[in-house]
DNA sequence: CGCGAACGCTACGAGACCGTATCGGCACAT
DNA sequence: ATGTGCCGATACGGTCTCGTAGCGTTCGCG
C-alpha cells in the first residue's frame, strides 16, 4: 500500500494483523486464538510473538488498523451534510469487517481497559464528525444557538446504530434520510 | 418465591441459574465456566450436569429466567404511553443484571442459534410493546393511518438503546421524554 | 556472493476447562 | 424410623490454548 517494496518482516506483520482482524470479525475476540492466526496468516507462532507481546496487544493493534475516519462534507445544507456524515460513518464503521467486530469488541471492551479506550475513542470520533456539522449549522443560524448538540447527535446516531447492531439490518440511505428529516423537523429546519 | 416450600433439587437448580446469570453479567458468556458456577452457587458440578445437559443450555435458561415483560399503560395520551413504555422496557431490560449481559449476549448470539433466537425474541417483544401503543394512537386518529410504525419504533428505541449499550450512560427520564417529543413533533402530535 | 537476522516448523510445559465417574452422606417421603 | 434417591466433594482423562524454546532454512543487505 504505502510502499510496494515491503520487507519480509513487514509482510509477516501485516499478514498477522489481517488474519487477526478477519478472525475477530468471524468468531469474536474471545474465540480468536494465536494458533489459528498463525495458521491463517501463514506466519509462524514464534514470529507472531516476535512482533506482538500478547494476544491482547495484537487484537488492539489489528482493530486499530481497521479504523479509518471519513471526511465530512460542507455543502452549506445541514440536511445534506448530516446525511453524508452518517452515511459515511455507517459505511466506514459498521459495514464490512469492522461492523462484524463491533459487538464482540464492545463486549470485550467492558473488561479490557485498552479495548475500552479504543472503542470509546472510535465512538467519540464519529460523534465529533456529526458535532462539527451541527456546530457549523448553528454558526450559520440554521439551528438555534442553545441547541443540545450532544442530544441531537444521539437522536441521529441512535436509530442507525440500533438498526445495525441490535436489529442486524442494513442501514439504507432511506433510513438515514428518514432519521435526519425526523430530527430536523423538531428544530424547524428548512429542508 | 412461587412456593416457600422448595425441594432440595429446586433450590439447587435456582442457585445454579442465579449464579450463571451473575457470572454472565460479570464476565460475559464466553468466560463463564461451569466450575465457577459450581463454586459460586455452592452446587456441585455433577449436580449441575444432572440439571442441564451443557453449558450452552444452562446459559440460555439462565438468561431466559431473567426476562420479564413490563406492561404498557393506556392513558389515551400517546406521549405519556410512549414515555411509560420506554421507561419501563429500558428499566426492565437494560438496567440491572440483564443490562450487563446484553452486549455479551448479542455477541454470542451471532454464533449460537439458540441464543440468537432468544435475543431476537426479546428485542421483538419490546418492539411490540411500543407498536401496540402506536397502533392504538393510529386507531384514535392521533397519528396518520399511513405512518411507518416500524420506522417509528426504531426512531424511538434507537437513541435509548444506543445511549445504554454504546455510550454506556444511564437512560434518564429526561432523555426518554426528549426522544419521544422529538419524534412526535415530526408527526405533528399535540403534546 | 556471503553472512547475519529473521523466518517457519515442531515440540513442550503449564494451566484452564469440559464432561464423566465414583463414593460417602444427607434430605425427604412413606 | 428408615431406606432410597439426590446431593456434595473429589478426581480424572481429554482437549484447548498460551507462551517459550530449539533448530534448520531463507531472505535481503552490503
Amino acid at each position: 500500500m504505502t510502499e510496494s517494496t515491503q520487507t519480509r518482516s513487514e509482510r509477516a506483520r501485516q499478514s498477522v494483523l489481517d488474519a487477526t482482524a478477519d478472525l475477530v470479525a468471524e468468531v469474536g475476540v474471545e474465540r480468536t486464538t494465536i494458533d489459528e492466526i498463525a495458521s491463517r496468516s501463514g506466519v509462524a507462532k514464534s514470529t507472531i510473538y516476535r512482533h506482538f507481546p500478547s494476544k491482547e496487544v495484537l487484537v488492539v493493534e489489528a482493530v486499530h488498523a481497521c479504523i479509518d475516519i471519513p471526511i465530512v462534507t460542507d455543502t452549506g445544507s445541514l440536511r445534506d451534510d448530516l446525511i453524508s456524515c452518517f452515511s459515511g460513518t455507517t459505511k466506514a464503521s459498521y459495514d464490512g469487517r469492522l461492523g462484524d467486530m463491533m459487538l464482540s469488541l464492545m463486549d470485550a471492551a467492558q473488561r479490557d481497559p485498552e479495548l475500552g479506550r479504543l472503542v470509546r475513542a472510535q465512538t467519540d470520533q464519529k460523534r465529533r464528525l456529526a458535532t462539527t456539522v451541527i456546530e457549523r449549522a448553528v454558526a450559520r443560524g440554521d439551528l438555534p444557538a442553545d441547541v443540545d448538540v450532544d442530544l441531537l447527535v444521539t437522536l441521529l446516531a441512535g436509530p442507525l446504530v440500533y438498526t445495525k447492531l441490535v436489529r442486524r439490518q442494513r442501514v439504507t440511505d432511506e433510513l438515514v434520510a428518514a432519521v435526519v428529516d425526523t430530527v430536523l423537523t423538531r428544530y424547524s429546519v428548512k429542508q
